[in-house]
DNA sequence: AATAGAGCTGTAGTTTACTACGGATTCAAT
DNA sequence: ATTGAATCCGTAGTAAACTACAGCTCTATT
């Protein structure tokens, strides 16, 4: 397992050396291994972590959540019913969170393949209207 | 089409009131009709673009994207493949949301199983470790 | 041994997304 | 007509999540 400073991390994950040091504060990432000299070290588990909270984030969960996740990944303290029961919220959440996605997919798709079957004019738009996720607008105000 | 004021718009979608008139301010939600008296007018509409704001928030869409999925709905400027492009990039983002999450969900899923089956002791939280999100090399994304 | 360039700590600044005034209208129900 | 709740607008404040110094110290390479 081959270890690594905070400047080679972060440009492996592509994150912000300042921000590597902020979510250690934050308490999302372990505190590291140090050099004789006070320097950070970090190994492979340490990518994927990170790599973690970027996905986490990309999906709209905060950093708050994203610990509750990774206290569920560390946890040994916990007991288990307690990991079970926050695995379960999560979960439902992460659920919720698919349909909405899914939804909104299969609307943008819809319109894109109306749009690959008539390629002239801008006729094919009107199909926009159908994104509507529950009701259709048509508030053409002109100032 | 019944319509409203904001203080009835905020409590139906449980949005607060600045909340409403900042997304207006941002272009989220566009110039609401008004009374003589210049009170904000809602419809239906606006219920179901605030709802879809939500959504889209929720599963971690910027003000920023969620404006640009909003013109795509809205747009009769832009040419159709305009449009398309923007579609099909969303759908791809969105694409890649939906994994990440299905494998959090699949993660959490298996610990909580083992969980069921092992009720006591603190044991089966040695699957969390399975939790990893592995090492998936990510792209880049502009900002 | 010299030194460039990473990294250290602590603090301050920025961006995004709200949220909360405050003082002046406006609306709706007496 | 009166009045109390809603709205209006503009500005200011807050919270979350970074991001950028400043002034040192440590490490690696010649």
């Amino acid at each position: 397992m081959s270890t690594m400073t905070v400047g080679k991390l972060a440009k492996t994950t592509g994150i912000n050396i300042e921000t590597v040091r902020f979510y250690e504060r934050e308490g999302l990432m372990p505190k590291p291994e140090r050099t004789a000299g006070g320097h950070r070290l970090f190994d492979d588990s340490d990518i994927a972590r990170l790599r973690f909270i970027q996905h986490a984030k990309d999906v709209g969960f905060t950093l708050r959540e994203i610990h509750d996740l990774l206290f569920l990944r560390d946890s040994e303290i916990a007991t288990c019913e307690d990991v079970c029961e926050l695995a379960r919220r999560k979960v439902g959440e992460i659920d919720r969170k698919i349909v909405m996605l899914t939804e909104m997919r299969d609307h943008l798709n819809a319109l894109t393949e109306v749009c690959a079957n008539d390629q002239r004019g801008t006729d094919c738009c009107a199909i926009i209207k159908g994104l509507e996720v529950g009701e259709k607008p048509r508030k053409k105000k002109g100032k």
